[in-house]
RNA sequence: GCCGAGGUAGCUCAGUGGUAGAGCAAAGGACUGAAAAUCCUUGUGUCGAGAGUCCGAUUCUCUCCCUCGGCA
């Protein structure tokens, strides 16, 4: 039952490895990956940057390059010998966003499947990762940063006015009291007329979506032994070398949140240590109650998430779906 | 031992002669080109203990206990 060996009857198939922050993705998407010929594609909105290593939580590797499907060189990051995509893909000052990151991972995703390997969606951005796998397409409005920017200080019920002026049905479904939802619908409806409604096309198919859910006495634990871990191998010098040698400017470095927002502070001189620590230790926690929240939604709305806990978990889920999968064939 | 200031929600503290709130924490939720971001909801606790005054005390008085300063 636990052959590593493809047969006829298995069909390809995609593994997708959520979970809250230090619940132990990394390690199982890489085991995966070395069991059943895979390659990693991260799903991660801070690995993303170079030079932002020990505090996004990056498993030690290299960058490299290899041959895609139609010939062309492309960048990798190597981590345990095993391919990682969309780590280290751009400058910590690059703006990115959730509709960058489905357009390029759906390439790299049609990419890994065309050289016959098995992709591993692996990450903690959880709108990431559900936007991937059920192919969300965003409005394509890009940010307007000048909009933005004149934006940024007006209260919640001026923006609430202005979107009703532009799109009043949707006016009535946004959050009116949150700042950054009513300033990107404003930008939508400023440049389409309205907010288109969403859709989904090209989801992942055949996706073997596979949550890790340690309790949430041991996450806390967990979290807290690798903060310290980090704040003694070199967060700090870290976050000092992205300031002088990369040119990320401090408050850049303060928007990368939790430990990168109190380190930071905390390397200027302006908190203490005991203060920085409490207060990362308390957004990590707040953190992976988001991602838990998060994940509770989407299972509510797909059936087929399956919680698991160990490698074994993994790989009897994965046996189980690829030789004999339920009845979600494509219609 | 004396003087002073306090003891109220897990923590920091407001407050009132008619049995109490805020912030933080905690728990839950939202999320559609910022998402490690942004935002929403939820607060009954012997108001340190005992006694007294009062129709009624967490609030006033007394005693005691404890904490923190200062003086010895």
């Amino acid at each position: 039952m636990h052959s590593t060996i493809k047969t006829s009857q298995e069909k390809q198939c995609t593994i997708v490895v959520v979970g809250p922050t230090a619940s132990g993705k990394s390690a199982i998407a890489t085991a995966l990956a070395k069991k059943y010929n895979g390659e990693v594609l991260s799903a991660d909105s801070r690995q993303i940057y170079r030079g932002l290593d020990i505090g996004t939580g990056k498993e030690p590797g290299y960058d490299a390059t290899f041959i895609d499907a139609t010939g062309r060189t492309r960048n990798m990051y190597v981590s345990d010998n095993v391919a990682h995509h969309m780590i280290n893909i751009v400058h910590p000052t690059t703006i990115y966003s959730a509709a960058k990151f489905v357009k390029k991972a759906q390439r790299i995703h049609a990419d890994i499947c065309a050289r016959g390997k098995t992709p591993i969606i692996c990450g903690g951005t959880l709108f990431w990762a559900q936007a991937l796998v059920e192919g969300t397409v965003f409005p394509s409005v890009p940010p307007n940063p000048s909009l933005r920017a004149a934006l940024r200080d007006q209260s919640p019920a001026a923006l609430l006015q202005k979107l009703q002026e532009r799109d009043p049905a949707y006016a009535k479904i946004v959050d009116p009291r949150n700042p950054a939802r009513l300033i990107r619908a404003i930008e939508v409806a400023t440049a389409l007329g309205a907010i288109p409604r969403v859709s989904s096309v090209a989801p992942i198919k055949n996706p073997l979506i596979l949550a890790l859910s340690p309790s949430r006495d041991i996450l806390y634990t967990r979290i807290e032994k690798r903060m310290d871990h980090w704040f003694a191998t070199g967060i700090f010098d870290e976050i000092v070398h992205a300031h002088t040698a990369l040119r990320v400017p401090w408050v850049r470095l303060e928007q990368f949140g939790l430990e990168y927002k109190w380190c930071t502070r905390y390397v200027r001189g302006y908190v203490s240590f005991a203060t920085m620590r409490t207060n990362t230790l308390r957004d990590l926690k707040h953190y992976a109650k988001r991602q838990e929240t998060w994940l509770r939604r989407w299972e509510r709305s797909n059936p087929y998430i399956i919680r698991i806990h160990t490698l074994s978990d993994a790989m009897h889920h994965y046996s189980r779906h690829t030789l004999c999968r339920p009845s979600q064939k494509k219609s």
